[in-house]
DNA sequence: TAGGATATTGAAAGAACGTTCAATACTATG
DNA sequence: CATAGTATTGAACGTTCTTTCAATATCCTA
């Protein structure tokens, strides 16, 4: 039974991460195409045939590395959250004082998430599908809790408002814009070209918390 | 081959629609089981058994009534543009020169909404799956334009405005809150019930359009 | 009441899905 | 170089999905 040596094998995947994708890892394809597939077609959306024929690997390599589809679900969201907590963390060592401010964090975290399209793609579809059990909102909620708590020791945030106050409002901040930026495009993009206005409208989003 | 009587087999339902669901024809009883599925779990998340389950009816009948599955979806979505449409008419109605004015017309989306979160479900899902040439968003874009004409030519909108901006604004005005009420409400539940604000944190949502 | 049209059922077909697994290729360590 | 461990393949399996369809029930009209 022979079979043809693969030598390009890795040449003919879409670019779904942000190295090349030449020389990652087979295990490293595979969760970026996973990211890819889950953000755009969902995750009950998405064969893992796809997955496989985008990361360039055989249909069975996805088992073998991580045990199963919702394995790779799970590898998917903690990579993601491991880039959020990288972004504070570069945030934080070009602060003066090893601890960035609101205003520092928010751009690392804006840089990071406008260098990764996907992850804003993929926390839109789990906001909505992972109401049931599921915690990658939570675990980015304890991130950010974590965030903000460091920030009151550092003395670089008020302390006179609740810290679920604060959480709420720098998740919001951070992810609300993005979330809807989307009903904006397709609203403007359901009208001719020659009547869309020259700059997408802009959206600002504020918390307001009642008296508490 | 004897078969058994289903008498009550209308009873045995839950109750996704507003009606008391007990009189309703099969036809209405699937389309209503299949918003609710579709909202809850998502299009490719959902098997039409879930659905012929819920609405109490053989799985043959989806078919017969809605030729595939899609076909249910198409259903579905246009049923929901009729309810907007049906709300805005009301509106009109009700109103002095039977042209009512923006306040009047966002008035009553919003109370036909909250009639009806299983639309606020279904159209949170449906800006993100349909992205590639889907057209409920599209659809309603329209219908909201034709009610930024009408009042217009009814004098109650103002025309310094380009129409595009006018829909944008009504739009992200009456569903961009209830799209991101569930990012707060994760967050918010995310942490112990003791350090949970008494009152959930409010969002407000404004659209700027830069000079056109 | 007779008969055609429509509604409804549930089994069957055919495709697609996730998972498993034996076989093969590769890599590193002795 | 040998050999053990890991990576990788693709076929096979059992399940589940959508769709089809013949059979039966119900409704409507003449």
């Amino acid at each position: 039974m022979d079979m043809p040596m693969n030598a390009e094998r890795k040449s003919r995947n879409a670019d779904a991460g942000e190295s090349s994708a030449i020389d990652l890892t087979s295990r490293a394809r595979i969760r970026n195409a996973g990211l890819h597939q889950f953000a755009t077609t969902g995750f009950a959306g998405t064969p893992l045939r796809a997955i496989a024929s985008e990361a360039g690997v055989a249909i069975g390599l996805i088992s073998h590395h991580f045990g199963s589809k919702d394995g790779l679900r799970a590898a998917v969201e903690s990579w993601i959250v491991d880039q959020f907590a990288a972004a504070i963390t570069e945030a934080d060592a070009a602060a003066p004082d090893s601890v960035a401010d609101t205003a520092g964090r928010d751009a690392a975290v804006a840089q990071m998430l406008k260098a990764n399209p996907l992850i804003v793609g993929y926390l839109r579809r789990e906001l909505l599908e992972g109401s049931a059990g599921r915690t990658l909102i939570a675990r980015l909620a304890r991130l950010s809790l974590q965030s903000v708590d460091s920030m009151r020791s550092g003395g670089v945030a008020s302390t006179d408002r609740s810290r679920v106050d604060q959480v709420v409002t720098v998740m919001i901040r951070q992810l609300g814009k993005l979330f809807l930026q989307p009903l904006v495009d397709q609203v403007v993009d359901s009208f001719s070209a020659d009547e869309r206005p020259a700059a997408k409208p802009e959206l600002t989003i504020t918390v307001r918390t009642p008296q508490n």
